[in-house]
RNA sequence: GGCCCCUUCGUCUAGCGGUUAGGAUCCAUGGUUUUCAUCCAUGUUACAGGAGUUCGAGUCUCCUAGGGGUCACCA
């Protein structure tokens, strides 16, 4: 069975990085009917909190991606991690250092000075002596010091590191007893039953620590996919810095899960052409395999565009109900239908999509000048005049067709095109030129409305007049 | 600096020794539309450089350059 797994430190939010390389891990264990599971690696007390924690389930809940078992808690583990420490010291395959910082201090100035290679010396790797006083030893595996360490990478290939080159005794406990990053990770990577690593290539170079952990302790090392970094648009490595990283943020700037999960699955990975994905598809075909070797920049263009796509695809009924975060209450309107089938067309997100129904629901604000300059050349106030009598007129309407006829009638009668009367009563109905069409929006707000409308418009217009 | 990884349109990418180097996005133009948007059509733009191997190289090898990552009693 395939077991995957993210493993966040809850130092902040969950961000775009984070949450792509979870996707991976999901996806494939979604496809093999495998486990995906989640680990909290928090076991920098200083800098963890229990708000990242929090955010970061909140926002795998936004997204839909559920993690398989118990949630798994490093802080709550020493006992577990102590127990493979002193397993590995009586074994003789680790031992304790008394070296204090200071003295280790002075040997990395002193190799650097010489150009070399910052390394611990291993001079307590056979100490039989009796220690000094006062120091609390920390604890330090015995790595090989000579031959190669082969990661097997389903990204990279096979990727050689000599040991020589980046290996040394490394510390596994802290003076106070607590076990570090490269040890606990493959502690419970393989206590989890974790096969399959899906995470950042920035972790590609302490895989070699990782592996002679596992060496140590006899436990099956599992494959690897390193996926590439996303870089931001400097070219350097994606942080907190940067900008809209928080996952959270895209759902209240009115992204859909469908598309920044559509968005991110296509950053790095790739089925062929295809680039609509929905998350029975990801699931289907996502495949590390295919996952790309090189760095990606983040630029979020694509995003918009399928944000667009999956508003336009999605009913009326989630969508009024997604509005309901940007302050639009549609759920009771009676021609909710009609208004968000015209509107979903023309928004990128839902936060747009908001405004865009403000816009119609409420009366203009200001009117568009250059547009009422526009608008309002020739007999527009007479056409205006006849548009309104002729809907009063017309008694009960509810249809854009309706309306559509009303225009019609007003046309024929002054044998005139449909821009003549179109521009005006756009620009007396919303403000300004552009927008849905005008038959959608009269049966929106309503006849009576409509007619409030054209009347403030006219007397606009009188006042500009007067002004000029 | 040592080690490791990477390099196809501005961006995301396809390509797995023989292609007019494809798609998407962006941008531009045209069509549709009373307007804007959508939609449709068309167009501009790429194999980092150099040697090899081969009848033939974006694809294989080497070198160079550029970029990135990583080197803690952080994770």
């Amino acid at each position: 069975m395939v077991v995957t797994r993210f493993a966040p430190s809850p130092t902040g939010y969950l961000h775009i990085g984070g949450l792509r390389t979870a996707l991976f891990s999901y996806l494939w264990a979604r496809k093999n009917n495998g486990k995906f599971l989640l680990r909290i690696e928090d076991t920098d007390k200083k800098r963890n909190s229990k708000e990242a924690t929090e955010a970061i389930l909140k926002a795998f809940e936004w997204l839909g991606l559920e993690s398989d078992g118990e949630i798994v808690y490093q802080s709550e583990r020493d006992a577990i991690y102590k127990k493979y420490i002193d397993q590995l010291l009586a074994e003789g395959k680790a031992y304790k250092c008394y070296m204090t910082k200071e003295e280790l201090d002075a040997l990395r100035e002193e190799q650097m000075a010489n150009k070399q290679r910052a390394k611990y010396d291993g001079r307590y790797r056979d100490f039989k002596g009796t220690p000094p006083e006062g120091v609390e030893p920390v604890i330090r595996i015995k790595a090989p010091l000579s031959g190669e360490i082969v990661v097997h990478d389903g990204v990279k290939g096979d990727v050689v590191f000599q040991a020589e080159d980046i290996l040394d005794d490394f510390i596994i406990a802290r003076s106070d007893g607590s076990p570090t990053y490269n040890f606990v990770v493959a502690v419970d990577d393989a206590l989890m039953g974790i096969n399959e690593v899906i995470r950042g290539d920035d972790h590609l170079s302490n895989t070699p620590k990782q592996i002679v952990v596992y060496e140590a302790l006899g436990f099956d090392i599992p494959n690897y996919y390193h996926v590439p970094m996303i870089h931001n648009q400097q070219g350097k490595k994606l942080s907190k810095r940067d900008g809209a990283t928080d996952v959270m943020a895209y759902k209240e700037m009115g992204y859909l899960p469908e598309a920044l999960l559509n968005f991110l699955v296509r950053l790095g990975w790739s089925h062929g052409d295809q680039e609509i994905f929905s998350m029975e598809e990801m699931k289907e075909l996502f495949d590390p395999k295919d996952i790309n070797k090189s760095a990606s920049i983040y630029n979020t263009e694509k995003l918009d565009w399928l944000n667009a796509h999956y508003i336009k695809n999605t009913p009326n009924d989630k969508i009024a109900e997604l509005l309901t975060d940007f302050g639009v209450m549609l759920s009771s309107h009676d021609k909710k239908e009609i208004l968000l089938d015209a509107l979903k067309e023309r928004a990128k997100t839902l936060k747009e999509l908001a405004n865009m129904v403000q816009e119609i629901i409420n009366e203009p604000k200001e009117y568009d000048e250059k547009a009422m300059k526009k608008a309002f050349k020739g007999d527009a106030v007479k056409i205006l005049e006849l548009f309104a009598n002729r809907l009063e007129e017309a008694g009960e309407l509810h249809l854009p067709s309706e309306y559509h006829h009303v225009m019609e009638q007003v046309i024929d009668e002054l044998g005139i095109g449909f821009g003549k009367i179109g521009q005006p009563l756009r620009v007396a109905l919303l403000g300004k030129m552009g927008g849905p069409g005008l038959d959608v929006v009269m049966a929106v707000i309503g006849k009576d409305e409509v007619l409030v409308r054209i009347a403030k418009a006219l007397v606009k217009k009188t006042a500009m007049d007067l002004e000029a």
